[in-house]
DNA sequence: AAGACGTTCAACCGCTGCGGC
DNA sequence: GGCCGCAGCGGTTGAACGTCT
C-alpha cells in the first residue's frame, strides 16, 4: 500500500558511508532541518554553506573507520558499478546519491549529534530489560526511554548480549515462536495489528511518563541506580562471566587504553564535542526537539512505570511475578 | 600461523500507519 | 472511502573483527 517507488535500482548508492557523505548530510540537516527525507539528498546536493564550521567532520566510530580502511571494501567499492544519478528523480542527485531512507536511517543511528556512542552501562542493560519485559519488541519505544540510544542499538544490544542472560528455555520459546510467525505470517500479522492497538492505548498510558534515564549528563534516578547494582551484584554471585565482563566493559566505557583506539575516539569526540556546542536554537532547528525525548524531569517515573506494569501487565505475563528489583 | 567459528553493529528490507488528495 | 506518498518501525543481513583450536 502506498510503497514508495524506491530508486536503488536507478543507481543509488549502498552500503557503508564515507565521511563525505556524513558530512554533507550533517551541514545539510544543521542548515535546513529534515523536513522531506526523500527531497534531502537532492537537495543536499546544492553546495555547503560558507559558514559551515571546519571541525564540521564526519564521525569516526571504530568500526567505521575500520570499514573505511578496509582494502577489501575498497575493491568492492572500486569494483561496483559507478551510480549513475536519474535527475528526474526526486531521491537521486549527484551530491548526495543517496535514497531518504538510508539517509533518513543515518542521521537517526549515527550521526544526531545526541547519540551516546559507546558501552552500554549496567543500568542501561538493567533498563533494557526491564522495558522489554513491559513493551515487548517495541525497540523505538525503549529507545525513546533511554536518552542517546537508538532502536537499532537498543536492538543489537538486545539480540547480542541481553537475551542470552535469558534463560534458555525461554529464549528457544522465543525462536520457535519466531520460525512459527513466519509460518503463519498472515494470521500472525493479523495479530500484530491488534497488538498495536493495544500497545498504543498502553502508549498513551506512559506517554505521561517521561524517560527512564533522561538527565543529560547520563546519571540515573536513585531508585534505577540502587536496584541495577543489586541485580550485577546478583549476577556475579551467579558467576556470569558474561555479565561480569559487560560490567568490567561499562567500566572501560569511553576510557580506551590503546592509543590508537583513543587517537580514534579523539576524532570523534571533538567532533561531537564541537557539535553539541552549537547553539541551542540551532539544534531546535534541526527538528530534533530534544525536550520530547530526551529532556523531561525523571523524578519519579521509575514508581510511575512500576504501577502501570503491576496494575495492567501481570494479565499479559499471567504470574505477573517479574523479577523486578526491589526498590 | 592459519583457518574455523563466534560476535558485533551498520545498513538494508519490507511492512504498517497516517495524512493528504 | 479509496488511493498514494511518506515516515517510521522491527526484522534481518552481511562484512569486519575477535577468539578459539
Amino acid at each position: 500500500m502506498g510503497r514508495a517507488p524506491c530508486c536503488e535500482k536507478m543507481g543509488l548508492k549502498r552500503g557503508p558511508w564515507t565521511p563525505e557523505e556524513d558530512k554533507i548530510l550533517v551541514a545539510h540537516i544543521h542548515s535546513h532541518g529534515h523536513g522531506n527525507w526523500r527531497a534531502l539528498p537532492k537537495q543536499a546536493g546544492e553546495p555547503l554553506p560558507p559558514s559551515l564550521p571546519p571541525s564540521l567532520r564526519p564521525s569516526a566510530s571504530q568500526t567505521h573507520l575500520r570499514r573505511l580502511l578496509s582494502p577489501s571494501l575498497a575493491r568492492r567499492r572500486a569494483a561496483a558499478p559507478r551510480s549513475v544519478p536519474d535527475l528526474r528523480c526526486p531521491c537521486c542527485f549527484a551530491g548526495l546519491l543517496r535514497c531518504g531512507k538510508s539517509c533518513r536511517l543515518r542521521w537517526i543511528n549515527y550521526l544526531r549529534p545526541d547519540i551516546k556512542r559507546g558501552n552500554f552501562t549496567d543500568e542501561e542493560e538493567q533498563s533494557i530489560i526491564q522495558l522489554h519485559q513491559l513493551l515487548g519488541n517495541r525497540w523505538s519505544a525503549i529507545a525513546a526511554r533511554l536518552p542517546g540510544r537508538t532502536d537499532n542499538e537498543i536492538k543489537n544490544v538486545w539480540h547480542t548480549h541481553l537475551k542470552k542472560r535469558l534463560d534458555p528455555g525461554a529464549q528457544e520459546q522465543l525462536e520457535e515462536a519466531s520460525a512459527a510467525k513466519k509460518r503463519k505470517k498472515p494470521a500472525a500479522a493479523a495479530r500484530k495489528r491488534e497488538g498495536k492497538i493495544k500497545m498504543r492505548k498502553l502508549d498513551a498510558l506512559t506517554a505521561k511518563a517521561a524517560p527512564v534515564l533522561s538527565s543529560p549528563d547520563r546519571s540515573v534516578s536513585s531508585t534505577l541506580t540502587e536496584s541495577t547494582s543489586t541485580a550485577s551484584a546478583a549476577e556475579e554471585q551467579h558467576g556470569n562471566s558474561g555479565s561480569s565482563a559487560s560490567a568490567s566493559a561499562s567500566v572501560k566505557e569511553e576510557c580506551f587504553t590503546s592509543s590508537e583506539e583513543s587517537e580514534e575516539f579523539q576524532i570523534d569526540e571533538s567532533f561531537w564535542s564541537e557539535t553539541l556546542s552549537m547553539p541551542l536554537d540551532d539544534i531546535n532547528d534541526v527538528c530534533m526537539e530534544p525536550h520530547d525525548a530526551f529532556g523531561k524531569p525523571a523524578d519519579g517515573d521509575m514508581d510511575y512505570w512500576l504501577k502501570v506494569f503491576m496494575e495492567g501487565g501481570g494479565d499479559d505475563n499471567n504470574d505477573g511475578a517479574l523479577d523486578l528489583p526491589q526498590i
